[in-house]
DNA sequence: GATACCGGTTACCTCAAAGATACCGGGATA
DNA sequence: TATCCCGGTATCTTTGAGGTAACCGGTATC
């Protein structure tokens, strides 16, 4: 909670487009990561998830409030200071963001060998209706 | 792999929209599910997968066959047989899924519980900014 | 004054996924 | 001739997540 997040913390090439797993909308398993080592404010938050406007932010921090994964607090000083931690609800997500983090190691190369020879391959124009009966079309 | 596929595998209160875990696209995982038990023919799958239109099944196929989640066989028969069946690497899915399903069963109702909470709650207009220091506001 | 800070809000736009509906080829069957 | 079946396509429309840009209030500092 004391030392600032990463901002790489999150790879901008991120393989998360061929991930077939997601948690939550799009940012949310994010940022039930950046919140795992404790409570972290609204611009805090911004610096790992480069890129996401404030408006989306909000939006995936409220729709988690509502869901009871995070909890808000605002304190009234000035300037205003906004602080989110995630409850136990939401620390539960992490095993499961681990167990899609394990799936991610062991398979990810496969799904993406597969995906690339299957892009290479001759495209077919009119696929597989006059192969030979037992052809596999993979 | 013999028996038909249950028409109800998919409850149609499907408490998916309320789900913060998602493999592949929307209907990805359903897919896997309905392929677990062997192979299954298109109209076969459609079957459990009410509501899905062809188009938007083909489309998922197409994409788990390029990932090498399944193979697609066709005969060259008449009336056309299709079939498709997981990869070992389509497979490797069912635990993630099992996983996903686990933290449902034992976290969603918390997570209803709060988004019921939260929905009933006398909407704040203004939410918090006036609230004392240290009320949190989930 | 003018500016900066923080944590947003608001209005508008874009674009891809998903759905609705209709249609297709081609052999088998009637 | 006509119809059915299967596994799709083709085309249009809708929807909604997400992005862009501008602005806000209240205080403190310049």
């Amino acid at each position: 909670m004391a030392e600032p997040l990463d901002p790489q913390m999150f790879d901008p090439v991120c393989p998360s487009s061929a991930m077939p797993i997601q948690i939550g909308d799009r940012w949310t398993a994010m940022v039930v990561l950046c919140l795992e080592g404790g409570r972290r404010r609204f611009n805090e938050l911004r610096v790992p998830l480069r890129g996401i406007t404030p408006k989306v932010l909000t939006q995936t921090l409220r729709a988690m409030q509502r869901d009871g994964l995070v909890t808000r607090t605002a304190y009234d000083e000035n300037p205003p200071r906004v602080e989110y931690e995630l409850t136990a609800l939401g620390r539960s997500l992490l095993t499961l963001i681990a167990a899609a983090r394990a799936w991610r190691d062991d398979h990810l190369p496969a799904l993406l060998e597969a995906r690339a020879a299957h892009d290479s391959s001759p495209a077919p124009s009119r696929p597989d209706r006059t192969a030979p009966p037992d052809s596999r079309t993979a």
